[in-house]
DNA sequence: TGAAATGTTGGGGCG
DNA sequence: ACGCCCCAACATTTC
C-alpha cells in the first residue's frame, strides 16, 4: 500500500482555505487526518473550560464533514510529538504536514518536529492562522513593531491578493485502521453541572457556523461597524472570535469576504478588518516576547502594589460588583462564554483599577470561560488595558463604570438582560442603583444588598487609590 | 478605544 | 448703566 501522508489538524479545523491541508491532497497519496489533545506540557495555558465545550463540538463537526469524505479523523491524547512519531511509525507516512501556529509552545513544538523528524520524514509546514506572519512585518531595522499604528500602516504595505482555496472534493482514504479514542473519552463537556447548558443557543461550531455568522455580519452590521460596534445592547460585532480561534474559518476568507461585499470602506480603511490587524499584531507580540502571557511588557509594572482579595475578585467573577454594567458583563460572560469588547474593557478597567488586582487573576478567569480564549489575543488585551503592555492605554486611564453604562448601554437595555432583578429600574438610575430614591426602589421591587449588591467599592474613591498605587510603583522604580 | 479637575467665557439676574 | 455673582458651556490640563 502507498505510504499516506500526516495531515495534522491544529486549530485549523476547516477544509476550506486551508493551504496545509490542500497541499496534503494534492500529494495524491492517502491522508491520514490526525488530531491530538497535548495536555502532557507544563504550560499553564492547557485548554480552557469554556474552550472545551467547544473544541468538543468543532471536532465533532470536523468528522462529520471528513465523514462524507470518506475519511476518519484519529483522535489521539497525549504529547504531540510522541503521538506524531507513533502514528508516522505506525504508518510508515514519510510526510507530515500542518498550520504553524505562534504560541510559545507551539514554537518550541514546530522546531523540535523540525530537527528529531526531518531527517526521517518531510516535515512540511504552511501559514493560514493569520493575515500577516511575524516575520513578514517589521521596522526598517529589522526590529518587530511595538506600536500599533505603524504595525497596520506596514500591514497595509504589503500585497492581499490571495484567493482562498476551496475545500477538497475528495481525497485519498487510508485505508487500514488506526487506534483512535473517541471524543466521549475526552470528556470535553461539562456534567454536572452542564453550566454550558445555554452554548447551545449561542453558538454554532464548526466550518459552517463560522460561515453562516460571516453571512449574517456582512449582512448588515459590517456597514454599521464604526457605530454600533460600542454597543452591547445592539448585535453590531461579528461574534467570529471563538471561530477564528479554532481556524473554522481564515482571515483571508473574512477579509476577501468584506472586500467582495458592498461594504462601504475599502479593506484598508474599514474599521473591521482594522481590528483583524489586531489580532496579528497580538500574535506578533507574543511571537516575539513569549513571556507576554505571565510579565507585564512595561517591566516596571513588575512592582506595582496589586491586592490580593480573594473575596473581592469573587464578587467580579460572579457578576456581584453592585455595578451594573460590570456585572451584566460577567454574568453574559458566564452564560454564554463570551463577552461584547466593550464590555471587556471595562470589566478589566474595574478589575484591575478599581479593585486593584492584578491583571493576570482576570486573565485567567477570561481564559477558563470564554469560548474564543486565545492567548496572544487575551493576554495582549488586558496588558492594554492595564495599561502595561505594548502601544497599551495610560495607566490613569479608568473607566468610570457609570458613565460608560450611560453612553454604550443609554437605555439599559444590556443590563436589564444580564440583570432581570434590575429590570424595572427607570433608565435614570439603572447604572447607578444606589442613587435611586427609596420610593422608586420600591416601586421597582428592589431591595439593595439583597436582591442585588451595593457597590462593593466606591468608584471615585478607588480612583484615588489606583492613581495612589501607580505612585507608589513609580517610587519604587526610582529607589531601585 | 477617558475622566476629573481646573480654567475661560459669556449671558442673565440683581442690587 | 454698571459691577458683581452665579453658573452653564466649552476648552485645557492633569491624572
Amino acid at each position: 500500500m502507498e505510504t499516506p501522508v500526516i495531515y495534522w489538524f491544529r486549530r485549523d479545523l476547516r477544509l476550506s482555505d486551508n493551504s496545509a491541508l490542500n497541499a496534503a491532497v494534492n500529494t495524491g497519496r492517502p491522508v491520514v487526518c490526525l488530531y491530538i489533545l497535548d495536555e502532557s506540557h507544563s504550560s499553564p495555558w492547557r485548554i480552557g473550560s469554556a474552550s472545551r465545550w467547544w473544541l468538543h463540538h468543532s471536532l465533532s463537526r470536523l468528522m462529520q464533514q471528513l465523514r462524507k469524505l470518506n475519511t476518519s479523523l484519529v483522535l489521539r491524547l497525549g504529547d504531540s510529538k510522541k503521538e506524531l512519531e507513533r502514528i508516522i511509525s505506525e504508518t510508515g507516512a514519510q510526510s507530515l504536514y500542518f498550520t504553524r501556529h505562534y504560541e510559545p509552545e507551539s514554537i518550541k513544538l514546530e522546531q523540535e518536529l523540525n530537527h528529531r523528524l526531518k531527517s526521517k520524514v518531510e516535515v512540511k509546514r504552511y501559514k493560514g492562522y493569520l493575515l500577516h506572519e511575524p516575520e513578514q512585518v517589521h521596522t526598517l531595522n529589522g526590529e518587530p513593531y511595538k506600536v500599533f499604528t505603524p504595525y497596520y500602516k506596514a500591514c497595509m504595505q504589503q500585497p492581499h491578493t490571495h484567493t482562498p482555496l476551496k475545500a477538497p472534493k475528495s481525497l485519498k482514504t487510508y485505508s487500514n485502521n488506526l487506534a483512535s479514542d473517541t471524543l466521549a473519552d475526552w470528556q470535553l463537556l461539562p456534567t454536572n453541572p452542564n453550566w454550558a447548558e445555554s452554548f447551545d443557543s449561542n453558538w454554532n461550531p464548526g466550518e459552517a457556523g463560522a460561515h453562516a455568522m460571516l453571512h449574517d455580519f456582512l449582512n448588515e452590521p459590517v456597514n454599521q461597524y464604526e457605530d454600533l460596534r460600542n454597543r452591547p445592547d445592539i448585535a453590531g460585532t461579528s461574534r467570529l472570535s471563538p471561530h477564528l480561534h479554532f481556524g473554522e474559518i481564515s482571515p483571508r476568507q473574512i477579509w476577501t469576504a468584506i472586500e467582495q461585499s458592498d461594504h462601504h470602506y475599502s479593506n484598508s480603511e474599514s474599521p473591521y478588518t482594522r481590528q483583524l490587524i489586531w489580532r496579528d499584531f497580538s500574535h506578533n507580540l507574543l511571537f516575539h516576547w513569549p513571556h507576554f502571557p505571565e510579565q507585564p511588557f512595561k517591566k516596571e509594572f513588575a512592582a506595582f502594589p496589586w491586592r490580593r482579595s480573594k473575596k473581592m475578585l469573587q464578587c467580579w467573577q460572579r457578576g456581584k460588583t453592585g455595578y451594573p454594567i460590570v456585572d451584566a458583563g460577567m454574568r453574559e460572560l458566564w452564560v454564554t462564554g463570551w463577552m461584547h469588547n466593550r464590555v471587556r474593557m471595562i470589566v478589566a478597567s474595574f478589575l484591575i483599577k478599581d479593585l486593584l488586582i492584578a491583571w493576570q487573576d482576570g486573565q485567567a478567569w477570561f481564559w477558563d470561560t470564554l469560548v474564543d480564549a486565545n492567548l496572544a489575543n487575551n493576554s495582549a488585551s488586558w496588558q492594554w488595558v492595564a495599561g502595561c503592555g505594548a502601544d497599551a492605554a495610560p495607566y490613569f486611564r479608568i473607566f468610570n463604570p457609570i458613565l460608560q453604562g450611560n453612553k454604550f448601554d443609554p437605555h439599559g437595555t444590556y443590563v436589564r438582560k444580564w440583570i432581570p432583578e434590575l429590570a424595572k429600574l427607570p433608565d435614570k438610575f439603572i447604572h447607578a442603583p444606589w442613587q435611586t430614591p427609596e420610593s422608586i426602589l420600591k416601586d421597582s421591587g428592589i431591595k439593595l444588598g439583597s436582591h442585588y449588591p451595593l457597590p462593593i467599592v466606591d468608584h471615585s474613591i478607588a480612583r484615588q487609590n489606583a492613581l495612589a498605587a501607580l505612585d507608589k510603583m513609580k517610587k519604587h522604580k526610582k529607589n531601585s
